[in-house]
DNA sequence: CACGTATATTTATAT
DNA sequence: AATATACGTG
């Protein structure tokens, strides 16, 4: 562990009032608050269970935990929490349930959830044209993070789209309610209503959170900034670190503005500003500098470092995709090979989770072993997705949607007729799908043959969900999954039977992530951890990549920018430099340019010792090969710190004919002098 | 009701 | 290109 400048220390032991620290990228702002929660732990006499750290992803999350564990001792942490702010929302909700009204064991719905509910909400109150599903969706996200209440939604519309949008979003709420579930916005918004009506539990909570830690604090929104406020309380024993330029979360609601903001709210508030950059090298600060100097700022600061000059930044222009993954899997071999770094040293960053795809191709191809981080490729195969509705089915029988989503997965032979008619009688007598079909009136509505069908699988279900909470609940899922004969329904379902196994084997890898989620759990005896957050825990996607990377190993790492922030590696690429891509078509269209500017900027402030860009000529798009233009943010860097390579200059002539390592080295070997 | 074929639609970003 | 949805047949 480093040791910490002055400004650093002052960060770590100022404790008289509400503290603020603008930290840039690479100052170090994760060992402050770090080195704080040992500081407050072992110097100030706080116990650990008092303590409590907010992040914003679980990637954050889990590094903090780690470098956390390395300053304090395993008992003297015991109780501390850190963790995302979905995640302690999910908790407060967990322990609280009862006051705000749902059963325990409620689902939580991801977004594909919660598309799927606004269409079919939208296609029964609206059946015209509901082509804007996003839009609505979006809409009401937006209003739920800035606290706006369905009925202030509906009395503020200013038009008539607005106004329809409003009624879905009451309609969207109430059915959420009836199907006992939530959502990613209630996970923060439930608790500030709580807190809000009910003082006796706030007073609670500000018990035990006697000092919040906030982490890259420009990415709060209303309803978090709200929720910190209300936590602090007027103690108001909290620091936040957070850096204005790196706020890349403004189409998830952030407000950056709530950096400025916290000092009206707190006149006493501290301020210091981390300037000291112990991460990359002069160039790729400066380039970093220079590229979001095009920004407007509300703080100024200025980044510097004593590493050296370092080597120039490499902008290489591909012909098309498929080279541009090729170049980037060669030139990691030979510059690893050159270098004898170890794999691990190299990030491969992006705008678009597709984007991997290729490169995943390439690297195996070329042998070199790799970590995809994040992306919703697991979570969005459907496997993975049944099996996670039978979860959630037994967790929550009334959620409509995993009900509709397993019914018939595999055949019970239940068709839309039959579900129809069920669904009438059940939004009828205002209960879920599950609960009718035990109903003695459904009877009159319904065949005998399809009701005996019906209630063959609910009492299945039933005896399954005893079965998770007499026994092992891993047992008994297991038992469920063969019971299910769920393999040979992918051998059915698979265009081959390798597929199917490899189909199979997601689906008992998402079981022993469960189960080892309820093992950690008893370990750290978190008091309520049982399989109803275990399965909650899965919904956040927390957890699964704690696994697979458990064997901490050797491996390229690939992410997209949003991923990468709050991390570093000694060799960054940056790929797919292009107009459209980053900047992002959407963002150009909705003039949205400055986010995307950062988000370039703190992919450039990733890298420790070079950076290497990348762009292809022609895309691929929609099927079809497509030009490309450059990135308007490759002119904004520094010229003179730049070699570009393919584009038509006289260096890249030699990189076309290129091709075997010694080429590539002496190349780069003439770079670096 | 299941299955096969034709047509439409799509690609931010994370919890 | 790949995947979701719609429609028609057995």
């Amino acid at each position: 562990m480093r040791r910490l400048n002055p400004r650093q220390e002052e960060a770590v032991k100022y404790i008289d009032s509400p503290l603020l620290v603008l930290a840039g990228a690479g100052s170090g702002k994760t060992s402050v608050i770090t080195q704080k929660i040992a500081y407050l732990i072992k110097t100030c006499g706080l116990k650990a269970k008092h303590v409590v750290a907010v992040t914003f992803t679980n990637k954050a999350a889990r590094e903090m935990k780690e470098r956390v564990g390395q300053l304090v001792s395993g008992k003297e942490a015991r109780g501390l929490t850190v963790s995302t702010f979905h995640n302690l929302g999910l908790n407060i909700i967990r322990r609280e349930h009862k006051t705000l009204g749902y059963k325990p064991g409620f689902s939580i719905f991801d977004d594909q959830d919660v598309k799927a509910l606004i269409k079919e909400l939208g296609e029964k109150y609206y059946s015209e044209g509901m082509d804007k599903i996003d839009l609505i969706q979006h809409t009401i996200s937006n209003w739920k993070n800035d606290l706006i209440t369905t009925d202030q939604a509906i009395s503020h519309a200013k038009d008539e789209e607005t106004e329809v949008i409003a009624t879905i979003y009451q309609h969207y709420v109430r059915t959420l309610k009836a199907y006992n579930a939530v959502d990613f916005d209630d996970l923060i918004l439930l608790p500030v209503k709580l807190f809000s009506e009910n003082p006796t539990v706030l007073d609670k909570w500000q018990n035990k959170i006697r000092y919040l830690l906030v982490d890259e604090y420009q990415d709060t929104n209303a309803s978090q900034y709200l929720l910190v406020k209300q936590l602090v309380g007027t103690r108001a024993a909290f620091t936040v670190v957070g850096d204005d330029d790196q706020s890349i979360y403004a189409w998830r609601g952030a407000r950056p503005e709530n950096l400025a903001l916290l000092k009206d709210d707190y006149p006493t508030l501290n301020v210091i500003k981390l300037e000291q950059n112990y991460r990359s090298t002069s160039r790729i600060l400066k380039a970093a500098n220079t590229v979001i100097a095009n920004n407007p700022h509300v703080f100024e600061k200025r980044l510097w470092s004593d590493f050296g000059m370092g080597d120039e930044i490499r902008v290489v222009r591909c012909r098309n995709e498929e080279v541009e993954a090729e170049r980037v899997a060669a030139e990691i071999i030979t510059h690893k090979l050159k270098h004898e770094t170890k794999f691990k040293d190299y990030a491969i960053l992006y705008r678009g989770n597709h984007q991997a795809k290729l490169l995943e191709l390439k690297l195996q191809h070329h042998q070199i072993p790799y970590f995809i981080s994040g992306g919703t490729s697991f979570f969005s195969r459907s496997e993975v997705k049944d099996i996670m509705a039978y979860l959630r089915l037994i967790i929550n029988p009334d959620d409509d949607n995993a009900f509709l989503r397993v019914i018939n997965v595999p055949r019970r032979e239940i068709g839309p007729t039959t579900l129809e008619k069920l669904g009438n009688y059940a939004s009828q007598r205002h209960i879920s799908l599950f609960a009718a079909c035990n109903e003695f009136g459904l009877s009159t509505h319904l065949d005998e043959r399809f009701l005996e069908k019906l209630q063959r699988f609910t009492h299945w279900m039933q005896k399954i969900t005893q079965q998770c909470h007499q026994e092992d609940p891993v047992t008994a899922i297991k038992d469920m999954v063969h019971d299910l004969d769920y393999q040979n329904w992918l051998r059915q379902n698979s265009s081959s039977d390798s597929v199917a196994d490899k189909r199979m084997s997601n689906v008992w890898t998402l079981v022993e992530s469960l189960e080892k989620s309820l093992k950690v759990a008893d370990e750290e005896d978190d008091v309520e951890t049982d399989i109803k957050t275990a399965i909650g825990k899965l919904v956040l996607r927390d957890m699964l990549e704690r696994q697979e990377q458990e064997d901490d190993s050797d491996r390229v790492q690939l992410m997209t920018l949003h991923a990468s922030k709050g991390l570093e590696y000694p060799y960054v690429f940056m790929i797919g430099m292009e107009e459209d891509l980053l900047p992002h078509r959407s963002s150009i269209e909705e003039n949205n340019i400055e986010e995307e500017r950062r988000l370039t900027y703190v992919g450039i402030t990733r890298a420790r010792k070079a950076l290497t860009m990348t762009l292809a000529g022609q895309r691929k798009q929609f099927g079809e090969q497509i030009e490309t233009t450059p990135s308007r943010f490759l002119e904004e860097l520094p010229i003179e710190d730049v070699i570009r390579i393919g584009f038509g200059e006289e260096v890249s002539q030699e990189i076309k004919q290129a091709t075997g390592k010694d080429a590539l080295a002496s190349i780069r070997n003439r770079i670096n002098k």
